[in-house]
DNA sequence: CAATTAGCCTAGACAATCTAGGTGAAACGC
DNA sequence: GCGTTTCACCTAGATTGTCTAGGCTAATTG
């Protein structure tokens, strides 16, 4: 129910991941991540949108003009050979990380 | 081996626990959550001692001059009600939305 | 006594997110 | 048919946190 804002850093991960079950128009993102995350990750639409544009940049996605199930213009990202490897490489650092954290949480 | 940066965000709450052990000075807080994490996170000087005046400054941690095991002058930093009950809710924060990521790569 | 280490500190750059707007068009209520 | 809500996209600017790249002092080491 309430909301919590993103740790720095992972958004593009999550949208990566997201995408890897196939092509989605940005507001349909937001609410995927939403969702999955059982309402605890909430995506601001001002972080959003220039997310999609630096991952647009970088190489990892790619938009297409479309209509969305709502019969509304939207534009759908999928994700790029370049798109693929980047998600494999952060989700191992969101892996390597998190255990680090959970030791450091664990032990100290 | 390889240094990862931290998950921004979350430099509070590691201090915070080191410091729930018992006080310490700014570099050991350093050495500790290396060696805690298995050399994984490194906590540059440039974002550690910003971070504990701010910390300072909301009330979390206290400093006072002492003497480090090497013979040095160094500041100690231990923790304050205040502190213990913001760790709480960090570490909370924490398993949260660590959960809640896990979710999204598991599940998108 | 020179060089290294321990320990603290800061200014400035940089990157990512959030706030708080705005736009246009389709759908919905009445 | 007309106003309101919803969908969907976008942006400027402020804010925040971290990093880079220094500098300082004093104690230890060689």
């Amino acid at each position: 129910m309430e909301k919590t804002e993103l740790l720095s850093g992972t958004l593009d991960l999550l949208v990566l991941r997201v995408l890897h079950g196939g092509p989605l128009h940005g507001f349909a993102i937001a609410e995927r991540i939403h969702a999955l995350s059982r309402d605890v990750l909430t995506v601001e639409e001002g972080s959003l949108y220039p997310a999609l544009y630096r991952m647009q940049e970088k190489g990892w996605i790619e938009p297409e003009w479309g209509q969305s199930e709502k019969g509304r213009r939207a534009k759908f990202y999928s994700l790029t050979k370049e798109g693929r490897r980047q998600l494999t490489n952060e989700r191992q650092t969101w892996d390597r990380v998190a255990l680090a954290i959970g030791d450091v949480l664990r032990n100290a």
